[in-house]
DNA sequence: TTATTAAACTAACGCTTGTTAGTTTATTTG
DNA sequence: CAAATAAACTAACAAGCGTTAGTTTAATAA
């Protein structure tokens, strides 16, 4: 029986590779060495490149796509669920940085999967507007333009992948809590 | 006496196809097609494919340490040089948004000039950390975290590349005002 | 007209790429 | 012990890479 741990191992590698040159300067032959073995020996566990990008990325994407959905059909104000979107990432992040770097970087070499991927993509950027004008039209949120607000709250969340890791004692909760009372009431007095 | 347009022609569709695909996957060859010309002739007007890089970015990168210069010394509010900060990255964008895809995601594959380049960015992270102090200092900001405002900001602005292209008719003063608001003041009512 | 020059071309180079085939080694299972 | 299997290895491949050398073409300057 294949153990499939190993494999994990090589797609974690990877992606911390990713995240430092990015897929197409990373070559099999530096994955191999930082895996200690020879290139051709990655063979005996993956079936190509391609293979470990879309290994990385979809499986986030989807994670993403199923946080969205219990978020969209919770009983809580706008403003709730926005807080949850911001600790969605946070969480999601914080278990896979190198990962949420491949989706966030890489995403364009997928092959097959590249238009499942945006699809997905779309969807979640729908739902997160949506959220956003039903707490305008619910006088929570202010009727400034909503497609800035989306746009600066997505742009924060998907940096986090550089962030976390720096902060490496930070509670996740108490940075959940920081992050969405700068996102949502700002930083003026 | 050369033509210097030219060489400009094949560095600003170098950044285009940098930002679609990034430097590593885009080849000579790639770019030579882009310009209807055989790979060896763009030799006639550039040095290699990492001069081309290193045009793009450094350029950029000076620009944002000049504009980060003419704030530090204004007199002005801690606000209102925080304003002036969003205004250099929306007219610095909106002039050159494929250079900043590179500016933001290709630095790490530039050679002699990458400590140059890192040592620029941390002064500009530094003088935009000591604005966010100052501000709350002068209990102009609130007292939360420092750290995740200059984040959340930079993250911000750091992605405008990637949706000023997607707004064309809009007027950057407008943005410039709209997004300011939005990271100071929040979206809550 | 002749000389100069900008800007394209063809052909090729040495090197690196992802990947395959076939083999060896060491551990686990019947 | 024998068989099976996981996981490494060596050697090699065809294709693609950035780049160079030398040549041709067409427009401009003397």
């Amino acid at each position: 029986m294949k153990t499939e741990t190993r494999k994990e191992e090589i797609v974690q590698t990877a992606a911390k590779l990713f995240k430092e040159k990015g897929y197409s300067a990373v070559t099999m032959r530096d994955l191999a060495k930082a895996m200690g073995i020879k290139a051709a020996s990655l063979y005996n566990h993956i079936n190509s490149k391609q293979d470990i990008l879309k290994d990385i990325i979809i499986s986030l994407a989807e994670e993403f796509t199923q946080g969205m959905q219990l978020i969209k059909s919770s009983e809580a104000t706008s403003i709730e669920k926005l807080k949850k979107i911001v600790s969605l990432h946070i969480h999601i992040t914080s278990r896979n940085p190198n990962g949420m770097a491949s989706l966030n970087n890489d995403w364009m070499h997928l092959e097959e999967q590249k238009h499942h991927y945006i699809q997905l993509r779309h969807r979640y950027e729908d739902d997160f507007r949506q959220i956003i004008n039903e707490g305008i039209k619910s006088n929570e949120i202010k009727k400034s333009n909503s497609d800035v607000m989306l746009f600066s709250m997505l742009s924060t969340l998907r940096s986090l992948y550089l962030w976390i890791p720096k902060k490496e004692d930070l509670n996740t909760e108490t940075l959940s809590q920081n992050l969405s009372e700068v996102l949502i009431d700002g930083i003026n007095k």
